[in-house]
DNA sequence: TTGACATATTCCTATATTGGTATATGATTG
DNA sequence: CAATCATATACCAATATAGGAATATGTCAA
């Protein structure tokens, strides 16, 4: 078998760094594909397969403005990469280490009264 | 090109899902290889390999106990992709969409104000 | 209708992947 | 040392990718 296709989920679209710039220049509002191809300065068919990908997994919607292709933002599929990695935050995070070590001594405090 | 290699960082890394699994095992604590295993009912190769790329992007440690392997998760490299989602989170929050309104009506009130 | 503009698709190459099977490495026990 | 347990690696297949170049599609303007 071979990799997970891109368009398998957000997780796999968004793991190349091209695609998560243009979800950042969307984030700006909508954008006509040849903004993209500006600002990233990337070739125009490069950017056309990305914001395929983008549309195949939901990540942005489009829309026909004359002869432009207007493309805006929709985050909702990155919902579940939040979610997931969220639930590591405590291994990363001085806030959680220090909540670890307040619950630590919460747990010790215990005992001593328990037993003294 | 083809595409960024799976050990390039953590967002390849993740994008695929028994590696994730892998991390939400060990996210239990520390673990043999053989533990893995059993949990996920994987190949044992193929946890072996999973393993690897984990470790090559610095997501898990290792340490020999006897002829055991101990993994353990170490989630840092996790922090880049928590910061770069965070940041699209009012696209799907309620919450932050509630707060749209609220920070729009506030914006209204100081006009009235400013008019009035 | 012709030309220009905006975007999408096709074809190509090089590459790295996941999973399977078999085997290698390394530690422990008897 | 031999057998066994725990894990890692090598090899194979099928597959899909990112990017480049050329071209197709579609829309507007004169």
């Amino acid at each position: 078998m071979a990799r997970a296709a891109t368009t398998a989920d957000a997780f796999n679209a968004v793991a190349e760094p091209r695609r998560r710039q243009i979800l950042d220049v969307l984030a700006g509002g909508e954008r006509p594909v040849n903004d993209i191809v500006a600002q990233l300065g990337l070739a125009q068919p490069l950017v056309s397969k990305h914001l395929r990908v983008l549309r195949e997994v939901g990540l942005v919607d489009r829309r026909d403005v004359g002869r432009q292709r207007m493309y805006r933002l929709d985050g909702h599929p990155l919902k579940p990469i939040h979610d997931w990695v969220k639930g590591y935050e405590r291994s990363w995070s001085e806030r959680f280490d220090r909540l670890d070590v307040v619950l630590k001594e919460l747990r010790e405090e215990e005992k001593e009264d328990g037993n003294g």
